[in-house]
DNA sequence: TGTACATCAGTGAACGCGCGTTCACTGATGTAC
DNA sequence: TGTACATCAGTGAACGCGCGTTCACTGATGTAC
């Protein structure tokens, strides 16, 4: 590969890792290309050397985003199946995932509007839950019980995490993310 | 009151009930001032001797949104007070719900919109949140424990709910109802 | 009751703005001889 | 190795479009005498 073909690519990764915190951040809609190539240190115009439309971008960004999740339950600490899904949930739950959307799980941003905006993105988004539940449940261990705890539990986190976010500021915040903690470990108890 | 100010005030009614059909179905960014109006069977130019700006209009329009899920709880049929709670939380997760956004919770649709937007929106917002749970929770009995239960099982219904939209259409969509209505019934169990 | 004027809810065209996308251009990189 | 040309990643200005908002206007409703 030449160099200029190298920096081409390291252009192109550049512009998803732009995108992809924006996307947490903002979602799809609030995200303009003009920020994401800004983002990027580029200016609009380039941008479409890259990408076909905002549209390829957004999926293919849907499509990379879960890494980090993966790589969350992956590394998950503890000395029981259980133990390590719940410092999962913990993470998940946290302040600190809460506070730092742009490190964090893409669903909370992008679920909604993929509920509308349906095609392009539902099938890249799907993948990604199907995967994060997947990664999951691997933790508790295979068994059609722990596969409905695991999905239960992505839910339970997702709507914490997603309210807390809406609430920010008010008590109510902190209140949703210890409720579903409690919550968590009580479903993962037996 | 005359009739030009009934007439008046009906049409305000109507510009509110458009908005709130809106909201549930698509958000506040995505429903233009011009489609508020269409569905009240009006055009653009007349919105503004109702409402200082759709700001104003949307945060009206989340104040008058709890009715629904108030409605819900206090209809709630069951012999003990779980079985009514759990007679809640099985019509919030019913396919019915998910496939008519537009006659049911406004925090799918709206709850994301105001984790980013923030300032104009979050305390009317908030107020519904408190609402629904406190609602959920007159069912289940006064009591720290049961409160915790309650704010879970709001997160965990939210969540279930707008994952399952996103994925509307796959597997995954009513696997994810049909866990979260399980994880819920562990929950009220004890 | 009838008439002449005032009010004002709703219309429709216009505005400025930000968006996604296009395109002629530039200048650094790569290729041919 | 040196020179002349080709390529193409990125620039910056422009486009058409939908949006929120404004405003001069209209005609039905209400008021005064």
């Amino acid at each position: 590969m030449t160099r200029k073909a190298e920096q081409k690519q390291e252009t192109h990764e550049a512009i998803l890792a732009s995108a992809a915190g924006l996307l947490r951040k903002q979602g799809i809609r609030a995200s303009s290309v003009q920020d994401v190539m800004k983002g990027a240190g580029l200016t609009v115009g380039g941008f479409y050397s890259h990408f076909d439309s905002k549209e390829h971008l957004f999926a293919a960004t849907i499509r990379n985003a879960g890494r980090i999740m993966r790589d969350w339950c992956s590394a998950a600490l503890g000395a029981t199946p259980r133990e390590r899904a719940a410092s999962v949930v913990r993470q998940y739950l946290s302040r600190a995932h809460r506070d730092h959307p742009e490190a964090g799980c893409i669903l909370p941003s992008t679920a909604p509007e993929v509920a509308r905006e349906g095609e392009p993105y539902r099938e890249a988004l799907e993948e990604q839950l199907r995967g994060f539940i997947t990664s999951f449940n691997q933790i508790l261990g295979k068994g059609a019980e722990n596969r409905e705890t695991s999905v239960a539990l992505v839910a339970l986190m997702y709507g914490a995490l997603s309210l807390s976010r809406a609430v920010e500021g008010t008590p109510l915040s902190n209140e949703l993310l210890k409720s579903a903690r409690a919550a968590a470990e009580q479903l993962l108890e037996e």
